[in-house]
DNA sequence: TAATTGACCGATC
DNA sequence: AGATCGGCCAATT
């Protein structure tokens, strides 16, 4: 598997990712298939074209945490694109039991298709 | 080729 | 709750 699969299959994840709902660095990872690469996540989401439309914000570190340092430009774009989407951040963390994605549960939880 | 860096994670203190 | 530390893995230098 070249490198630039590995790409694709994250954001091929990443813009699965539903609105209104969140995942981890970690998450991603796994479900791309790579079981400890969360880091290559973070390359891959800073190497996406802008033209993909990624929805970048919806992906963020263990604990509901912002991984961007807070302050900065995007800290505050993601914040706002996540209320955007209906998602509750307060103080820079989103409550992951009430907002994470996880895919197989995501049917049984909340009948979706 | 080796060292450094980074949108990370988990356990531990 | 916040800080440290070791482990991870790929891209960059």
């Amino acid at each position: 598997m070249d490198s630039h699969a590995v790409l694709q299959s994250i954001w091929r994840v990443v813009a699965a990712i539903p609105a209104g709902r969140v995942s981890t660095y970690g998450e991603v990872a796994k479900l791309a298939g790579l079981p400890r690469g969360a880091r290559q996540v973070g390359h891959a989401l800073g190497k996406a074209p802008a033209s993909l439309h990624l929805p970048w914000f919806r992906v963020i570190a263990t604990g509901g945490r912002i991984a961007l340092p807070k302050g900065t430009r995007g800290y505050r774009t993601q914040i706002s694109k996540l209320r955007a989407d209906g998602v509750a951040v307060e103080n820079g963390r989103v409550r992951l039991t009430a907002f994470q994605w996880t895919p197989d549960l995501d049917e049984m939880i909340w009948g979706l298709r």
